[in-house]
DNA sequence: GAGTGGTCTAGACCACCCT
DNA sequence: GGGTGGTCTAGACCACTCC
């Protein structure tokens, strides 16, 4: 496709493209602040249409890698390395990109009715049950972060007959078809109880930051409401937004 | 364009099939988990083409609204309100959002030269200079936070000549034709100095929620680089991704 | 005024989900 | 097998930036 890099021909068009212009920008080839070529020189260079040019680089965009307004060329903004949607969801995924490894171990299992707010994140129907699973998850051995997961029943079942030292939990759940394709974030900081003091051996009180996240499979169906809380120094969180397209949102909390 | 919804013609074509079917989705026609018409069915409703409804329901699916998947209609995930831009970069388009009262003081303005670290984050040459500005910023009164803003010296030097009390710095920054386009954030956890002990009213040590957010101008150019300090329990952040477009990512922590 | 990205159209084929 | 969204093409016009 381009001379020097090697270029397999799998996926689609525009992802090709994207993946090349990408190794041409984390390369240097247009410097950090440099201007990338017309999208009609990218039509002819690749030899598609303008349309798929237009997507590989509204991908880039969607990264904060490039700039895009009518009138100029696009500009690099920075070679930031994206990470997968897996990463984000499964701690494992996270902590084996990091080349950590990843640990954990299920402290307690739990299946009740749901409160009236549960329901509503998982969408369920009054007197639905609900599975939650609390565990601690360790780096290299060291406890970071305390997980606390509720999951609809369909859910919870798969998740109970894991075994209890499994590393990994989405991943099983991937193979008996439970995939994660969307997430909500909130971001803030809490205050350690009894139960978190004890499992990552911090004091009661201190503070921690918190993930809250719920988890859509691809039809749109809630499989699991989590809240995790990290020690202070082992996680920090990045976002790339735009005037064009901003998935971040900054909320006041007055309670909660 | 939809019987009873108000459709002022005004921006592009797409934007306003995008809004009203926003205000469709927010009035809940197709329910929380209900499933939209098919693209070709809303392209015949709004008589565009199928390409121009695709683009307004990609506007949807980044903001977190829509599911999208080969083969299904798409699913209704949520009605959220999805916050502009401004508001994530401006803590007075945020405050206003709320209706609360935006204020705060600047404490310090400092001119003098760039360290490395400053210069590769707004992309200077060396020797160049920056201006520092130290401001507590408060919700209806009361300080909610503090924030340590770097500008370079085109930047900063109007930022020097707004009026300390001034509510808003984005503000007569654009009237100067100072645009904010694009921003990188990340947040974590940060325990407070004497410095932000005295402004904020708390105790040297105490946990503080971080934002570090690097902004950039519509051609690309680094235009400020800041470091914002949160009160506990005055603020979460929000995120929304999905396997197809990840913009949030969680990063490990070892220094800093 | 030339060059560039943003928008829009009309049509085509394919991969996938469902029944 | 019918319906759906994902990908790709070829062309057109426009709004904007910059020289």
């Amino acid at each position: 496709m381009q001379d020097g890099r090697a270029e397999p021909p799998k996926g689609t068009l525009y992802r090709r493209v994207a993946a090349d212009l990408r190794e041409a920008i984390a390369a240097g080839e247009y410097g950090s602040g440099g201007r990338l070529p017309a999208e009609s020189a990218l039509a002819e260079r690749y030899g598609v249409s303008r349309g798929t040019i237009r997507q590989a680089l509204g991908a880039l965009r969607a990264d904060g890698l490039v700039t895009s307004r009518r009138g100029t060329r696009r500009v690099v903004l920075g070679t930031a390395r994206v990470q997968s949607f897996a990463e984000l969801v499964s701690f494992t995924h996270w902590a084996r990109s990091l080349g950590e490894e990843p640990g954990g171990r299920v402290e307690r299992v739990e299946r009740r009715p749901a409160d009236v707010r549960e329901r509503e994140q998982l969408r369920l129907e009054p007197g639905a049950e609900v599975v939650l699973v609390l565990r601690v998850r360790t780096l290299s051995g060291r406890p970071v972060m305390v997980e606390r997961s509720l999951y609809p029943l369909w859910v919870g079942e798969l998740v109970a007959r894991i075994p209890p030292d499994a590393v990994s939990h989405t991943e099983p759940l991937q193979e008996h078809g439970v995939v994660f394709a969307d997430a909500d974030h909130t971001i803030d900081l809490v205050v350690a109880d009894a139960d978190d003091a004890r499992l990552l051996g911090c004091e009661a009180g201190d503070a921690l930051l918190r993930e809250r996240r719920r988890s859509t499979d691809p039809a749109g169906t809630p499989v699991e409401w989590s809240e995790d809380r990290y020690l202070p120094g082992t996680v920090a969180f990045t976002v790339h937004n735009s005037i064009a397209t901003s998935a971040l949102a900054r909320r006041h909390r007055r309670s909660d």
